[in-house]
DNA sequence: ATGGTACCCTGAGAGC
DNA sequence: TGCTCTCAGGGTACCA
């Protein structure tokens, strides 16, 4: 499911469950996900304690009391949902009690983690699930992180200050690939996917298919795109993330709700609407690129 | 180094 | 109903 703003909500609906908490128990159900889980996995988590659940771009890090971490990608179609108590059986939830997301399709539950904490009096379960299995886990000593072929290339969190104009003029200076490929590339800014990348694109006023170079002045400053562009990236990233994220295909959160982002969408998955953008009156277009859907105004953005 | 493509896998929805 | 086709929020390997 997961662009950043997914997958940061889905850390922040684990944390309660995940952080303090012990390991209990491990399924794993399959030799491999996407790749191979590393060896002994399951018997390398048992009875570790996890202090901490972090993010890294659209990666979900567990840290364990042994100095290992936890790495997981959720791939296009991975989600988590936490079980607690006897969720099996027919008793009806109590007044006020989370809601227990039942798997949609068990065959795909491929790891259960058991977990004992502090944060709820019953035993908890954390399952993945992921039918098109590109999501992958694996665990990386702490101080090997930064180095780690996952984790040494990634570019900049697209949160916070530190992407601005100047910096996206620097990072797309010369580059003649266009701009969707280069903000879609996790090397540059880490994080984005096609959804937000079609939507800042949009807020904007770029196209998709402008080389990336262009944003830079002859004199190598920041055009007034890149201000834009920059501007636009941190708000519908930080708009996103306060939204609990978008649920496309009824993809649920770790708690069983819904983000609402989606309904957020002025241009992702429009085709045919008419342009949003106040006294435009273009329509939304769609054309592949790199394999991927573009969704833009072919009017508006320049 | 850079940019483009094919491919990994399953499920949902559209069209016939 | 059932078939076939296309598409899907990601990333990597490999090519020119």
């Amino acid at each position: 499911m997961p662009e950043l703003p997914e997958v940061e909500t889905v850390r922040r609906g684990l944390a309660p469950s995940f952080e303090d908490a012990r390991i209990v128990r491990v399924e794993q159900r399959r030799p491999d996900l996407r790749f191979p889980f590393p060896e002994r996995f399951a018997e390398r988590l048992t009875g570790r304690l996890v202090t901490g659940l972090g993010r890294r771009s659209k990666y979900l890090m567990a840290d364990l009391d042994d100095g290992s971490v936890l790495v997981m990608h959720l791939g296009m179609s991975g989600s988590f949902r936490v079980e607690m108590g006897r969720v099996e059986s027919e008793e009806p939830e109590m007044p006020g009690e989370f809601h227990i997301p039942r798997s949609k399709d068990p065959r795909h539950d491929h790891v259960v983690f058991h977990l004992e904490g502090p944060a709820r009096p019953d035993a908890v379960r954390i399952v993945y699930n992921d039918p098109r299995r590109f999501g992958f886990m694996t665990l990386v000593e702490r101080a090997a992180l930064a180095s780690h072929p996952l984790f040494e290339k990634l570019g900049i969190e697209p949160t916070g200050n530190q992407l601005d104009a100047d910096l996206l003029a620097r990072l797309f200076a010369n580059r003649k690939a266009p701009l969707k490929a280069a903000l879609l590339d996790q090397r540059l800014i880490a994080g984005l996917g096609n959804i937000y990348v079609c939507e800042a694109l949009h807020r904007a006023g770029l196209s998709p298919k402008r080389a990336a170079g262009t944003i830079v002045t002859k004199a190598g400053r920041a055009s007034a795109g890149a201000e834009r562009l920059a501007l636009a990236i941190r708000e519908v990233i930080a708009e996103a993330i306060a939204a609990g994220g978008s649920s496309l295909r009824d993809h649920r959160q770790a708690d069983g709700t819904l983000g609402y982002f989606q309904h957020a969408f002025l241009v992702y998955d429009r085709e045919g609407a008419p342009c949003p953008r106040q006294g435009c009156g273009g329509t939304v277009l769609r054309e592949v690129q790199g394999g991927r859907s573009s969704f833009f105004c072919g009017r508006c953005q320049k």
